[in-house]
DNA sequence: CCGACTTTGTGCATCCGTTCACAAGCGCGT
DNA sequence: ACGCGCTTGTGAACGGATGCACAAAGTCGG
C-alpha cells in the first residue's frame, strides 16, 4: 500500500488509511477509557488524564490520535463525545456489525450471553454447532441452528465476522466452511492455528498460550530472586 | 545487554536471560506445533516445516530458537523431543503450576472446563466466587469457595497465577485481593484496566477489543474494495 | 489588547523486532 | 577420506514503534 505525499498543504493531508496496527490495538482500549470518562460526566479530557485511564504514556495517546486527525484543542484537550465519535468512526463502528458464533458448549455460551457483543456495534447473527442435541436449543434470544445453514445466515445478513469456539480438531473444517461462505474476519477461540486465503484475517485468543507467558514471567522472576546475576549452568543437564 | 565477541569459542554464551518478549508470545506456538509433530510420528524438523506449522518464517523461528540456546543440528534440523524439553524448561513448565479462577459464572464454568488447564502444565487450585448461591457448586473436580478463602489456598498451594473472570466492575477488587494474597501474575477477562504494582504482570483477554480490531480491518476491506485509491473525503461530515 | 500559561501535535532520536543473506557446520554418498 | 549439499545460527540492514522535547496554538486573566 502506497501512502506518500502529506507534502501538499492544499490537501487536507487525510492519512487515515496509514493507522498503524499498533495503534489500531489501542483504539478500542482508549474508547473504552473514553466511555468511563463520559458516564462520569467528564466532557473534555486532556492527553495526560486519558492516557492514565487507559493506561499508556501520554505522548504515545496523542501520536496515536493524531493518525486519526487532529481533534484536539490546545490549551484545552479533548471533547470527550468528539473523540468517541472519531475513534469509533475510525474503527468502523458507525454500523452495527452482524457476528456469527460457531460452537455453543461451554465457551460458546459464555461468549454468547457476554455483555461484550451487543454493547457496542456487535450483534449475534446466528449461532451454530453440528450437535443435533443442541441445535433449537434457546441462547439468549437465538437459537442454535445447524452448520449446514451457515450459508444463508451469511448471506442474508451481509456477516463478515465470525467467532470459533469449538474444539480444537473441528477449528480448521469450521474455519473452511466460514470462508466459503464468505466471512472475511475470524475471531478463533479455539487452540489451533488456521490456513486462511491472504485476504482473511485471523485474531486468536487462546488461554493455554497467554498462562504460558505469565508462566514465564513467573518463572523468571523466581530466579530473579535467588540468583539476580547468575546464569543456570546447573540445570543445563537435566537430559540424558 | 552486551552479547559481543561470539570469536571465543570457549565461552558458551549464555544468553537465557534475555529472552525478547516477541519471542516468549510465540513459543507456546511453537510448542504446541512441536507436540502435534510428535504425535505424527516426527523425530525430527527443519526450521521450515516447524516455522510452517507454527504460522512464522523460517528465519524468525531461528533467531526465537537462538535466544534459547543452539539445540539443532546442521544439516538436519531439531530433534522434537528435544526441543520441546528446552522450550517447556524456558517457558518454566518443568513444574505443575496451581491457578486460582475467580468469578464462576459462564464464562468461569467454560474456563474451568477448558482443556487448556489440566492439558499442559496447570491444574485448578481452587476456584472463587462471592455468589452465595454458587458457594459449593461443583465445577469439574473442585467446588465453588468464597472469595474470602483466597489467602489460605494461595499459601497452601504456593499459587502466584490468578484468572479472573468476573464482571468489569468486580475485577479490580478481585485484583487487588489477588495481590494482596500474594498472586504475582494475572490473566485478566474481565474488560477493564487493572492497576496493579510494578512486579504483577497482567495478560488482558479481551473479546470486544478484539472484534473491534477485526472490524478495523473489515472497515479497510470495504473501503479498498469500492474506492482503492481515494480518501474518504464524504465520510469526513457525518455529524453536524 | 497583551502576555503568561496550558496542552496539543510532531520532528527526532532511540530502541526493538523482523527479515535477508550467508558463512559455519554436519551428515552422507562415493 | 573427501567433497557435496543441506540446514542451522547469526551478522547486518531495514522498518516500525516508543518516548522525549519543543514549537505551534489556543485559553484565560489582567
Amino acid at each position: 500500500m502506497g501512502e506518500q505525499g502529506s507534502r501538499g498543504p492544499a490537501a487536507p493531508a487525510r492519512l487515515r488509511a496509514g493507522v498503524p496496527d499498533a495503534t489500531v490495538a489501542r483504539l478500542p482500549g482508549y474508547l473504552r477509557a473514553l466511555r468511563a470518562l463520559a458516564d462520569a460526566g467528564r466532557t473534555t479530557v486532556s492527553s495526560e488524564a486519558l492516557a492514565t485511564a487507559a493506561g499508556v504514556g501520554s505522548a504515545q495517546l496523542r501520536k496515536d490520535l493524531s493518525h486519526l486527525g487532529s481533534y484536539g484543542t490546545r490549551g484545552v484537550g479533548y471533547e470527550v463525545a468528539e473523540l468517541v465519535f472519531h475513534i469509533s468512526r475510525a474503527l468502523g463502528l458507525g454500523r452495527r456489525w452482524p457476528v456469527v458464533l460457531v460452537g455453543v458448549g461451554n465457551l460458546g455460551h459464555a461468549l454468547a450471553g457476554y455483555g461484550g457483543f451487543d454493547d457496542r456495534g456487535f450483534s449475534i447473527a446466528a449461532l451454530f454447532d453440528v450437535d443435533e442435541r443442541r441445535i433449537g436449543e434457546r441462547v439468549g434470544e437465538q437459537r442454535v441452528r445447524h452448520l449446514d445453514d451457515l450459508d444463508d445466515v451469511v448471506g442474508a445478513f451481509g456477516v463478515c465476522i465470525g467467532v470459533i469456539a469449538t474444539p480444537a480438531h473441528a477449528a480448521q473444517d469450521v474455519c473452511d466452511r466460514l470462508v466459503a461462505a464468505g466471512v472475511t474476519s475470524i475471531l478463533n477461540f479455539a487452540p489451533t492455528l488456521l490456513r486462511v486465503p491472504p485476504q482473511v484475517d485471523v485474531r486468536k485468543v487462546d488461554l493455554s498460550n497467554e498462562l504460558q507467558i505469565l508462566c514465564f514471567h513467573e518463572h523468571r522472576k523466581g530466579f530473579a530472586l535467588v540468583e539476580p546475576l547468575l546464569d543456570e549452568s546447573m540445570t543445563g543437564e537435566v537430559s540424558a
